[in-house]
DNA sequence: AATTTATAACCTGTCGACAGCCGACATAAT
DNA sequence: ATTATGTCGGCTGTCGACAGGTTATAAATT
């Protein structure tokens, strides 16, 4: 039957499942920016004991969502302009050097499946489902990551990922921004098609550019009010 | 008096100091790759308890000096030649988008700083002193980081450079490597100082790329033994 | 001798406890 | 009233202990 699992998996630890937990937190502002977290708080909450927790709580600083100020304090993290302009400068320098690898590796199939992603993009924004666009969005770019087949590129942009999220979020916000995102994947994906990396890897960075730019408008246009 | 202190500091704690004291055995070969790391055995060795040695072991897992196996053993990270690759195609992506950027950043004071970082890897090279070498030559590529002004590319580059170590060692072996790393590096250095981002990029890349053929060239005569 | 079974040794994940440090609040001194 | 002193509570870093799952070792069976 379907909903048979072929294989048993180990009991995943607290400490993972945890991570994953306090991860959606923090994306779901029920942990506010810049508010603190204590270890011995969240331990009592799920009644289980520190250890666990205080493991799941470094792997979030490691990813970055979670940051320790001079007195070891724990707060979460608070993103600033700055930040948002080094985030994505990091993300054009590993991205479009891994669309380049991907316009010279990649596979047939890959390619359809590729093109099926901006078909599901197109979807959700027809339907105006913002969560869908924002999880194409991301699928779109976390799928040439893999097409380069370097791994270790996918972690490091993996890494810089939890971050992003926060952005992507805020991106699809302003006039037209479906349209213009999809726009922009679908010139990347030709540039992959045709093989080109040296058009590729400008397309994207091009493209992840105007992202940052209507970002940063977003958040100046809000600190305003 | 001049050996006051005008500020105290906090005490280490055991896991940042073991952090550190792991990180050199492992580069010092006295752990050997594939070789198998056990908390409560270092908790004894060292006389702690297992809290610290376990902190800092996740941290050297993040840094990627250690690996977990699918047993969630641990052991310490062995070189593959596939890995070598996919690592030296990273800091290509990052350090080349580095160095455009401090060719557009970087101050007269940072210039010339770099250059003093050359006369030093030029007497090293004349005093045939590897460490020095391999010290200097980790030192210019990170300067160069740090003059692009982005912090959080420097973090990246950063987590690279535990696994990066490995290979700085290697890539001094063979002929003539200090001249051709020393040329490589003022090629690189003339086109900041002419702040030609495009070149600029263009020669580090060139550059990686030659250490890393010279790198798997190494590697590969080893194995042949 | 080869294979199975039964123990024993080991390791990881988790727990509860304690010490030292820091800040908050309260109380005392000028 | 303001500054100084003292106490309390909270939080992090560390400790030792235990449970459950694995692996290795030794005994038993064929």
């Amino acid at each position: 039957m379907e909903l048979e699992q072929n294989q048993l998996q180990k009991a995943v630890p607290y400490y993972e499942q945890l991570q994953q937990t306090l991860k959606t937190r923090i994306w779901n502002g029920l942990y506010k920016p810049g508010e603190r977290i204590i270890e011995a708080q969240i331990a009592k909450e799920l009644s289980i004991s520190r250890s666990p927790v205080r493991e799941a709580i470094r792997a979030l600083i490691n990813e970055g969502l979670l940051v320790t100020d001079e007195k070891s304090q724990i707060i979460v993290y608070e993103p600033s302009i700055l930040d948002v302009k080094e985030i994505y400068e990091c993300r054009i320098a590993l991205e479009s050097a891994a669309v380049a690898l991907s316009a010279e590796r990649i596979t047939e199939e890959q390619v359809s499946d590729l093109e099926k992603i901006l078909q599901e993009t197109e979807t959700a924004i027809k339907q105006g489902d913002k969560e869908g666009l924002v999880a194409c969005n991301a699928k779109f770019h976390q799928y040439i990551i893999i097409c380069s087949g370097n791994s270790r590129l996918k972690k490091l942009v993996d890494d810089l990922q939890s971050l992003t999220h926060f952005f992507r979020v805020i991106n699809i916000e302003g006039p037209n921004r479906g349209e213009t995102i999809l726009k922009g994947h679908k010139e990347i994906f030709e540039a992959i098609k045709k093989r080109d990396p040296e058009q590729a890897s400008r397309k994207l960075a091009d493209h992840t550019r105007e992202d940052l730019a209507n970002i940063i408008q977003i958040i100046e246009q809000k600190g305003e009010r």
